[in-house]
DNA sequence: TTGACATGCAGGTATTTACCTGCATATTAC
DNA sequence: GTAATATGCAGGTAAATACCTGCATGTCAA
């Protein structure tokens, strides 16, 4: 998994609309989804290709068409290193920060 | 949760160190955080900004310095956000391409 | 009180990003 | 075969980003 890629994919409202349009409804092709988004249809090929390089979305052609399929494993992988390590540590953490702003106060 | 604060916050593999620099040792100064750092320390302020926008990072002051501490909520915000809904739907999604894909054999 | 230290603030620049337009290619339908 | 459809590819621009340097301010300690 390459967090930077899949981070950098997920800090844009349009592909985070993409990803949302595909969980309602997976397998749709380019002009399905540029239906449901206010640009060009390019603009949204680029959004496409950095999901596709973060390896969010997998895509299958068919014909003259191209399907695009969501792949949950990054978003799994970024919850497991990046989440539960803090989620664990979750309590502590607050612990020291409310210990630090009572020190303040005395 | 301001899903894009937060996100683009972790597309950064600076503001990504910081936050395991937190997470190694919670409450640190700006200079300590810097020490691990290879940049001029107005860079790290500017990445800390970001990181405070997000709400990803509070800091208390004492006297001269600044500390800083994680605030893991946003993560979990993002987690029940971003990852569980995926989640959940994770093996239907990867049926979905794999129908598409024995389809094309066919 | 003065020098050292920690941080804040104000620009300046090179790179990346997110759009666009225009045109090319490939597939399907009549 | 030809027109309509779906997508690919190549540039061009404005804004955002990630750095930097230089200087100002506030705090501590001798």
């Amino acid at each position: 998994m390459d967090a930077d890629k899949v981070f950098k994919a997920l800090g844009d409202p349009t592909r985070r609309r993409l990803l949302d349009l595909l969980c309602e409804k997976n397998g749709q092709t380019l002009s399905q989804l540029c239906e449901n988004l206010d640009m060009a249809r390019q603009s949204a090929t680029q959004h496409i290709d950095l999901l596709e390089a973060a390896n969010l979305v997998s895509t299958v052609k068919r014909g003259r068409e191209k399907l695009h399929f969501i792949n949950p494993v990054p978003l799994h992988e970024v919850y497991e290193r990046w989440v539960r390590k803090f989620e664990r540590q979750r309590l502590s953490l607050l612990h020291d920060l409310k210990q630090e702003l009572e020190g303040e106060d005395q």
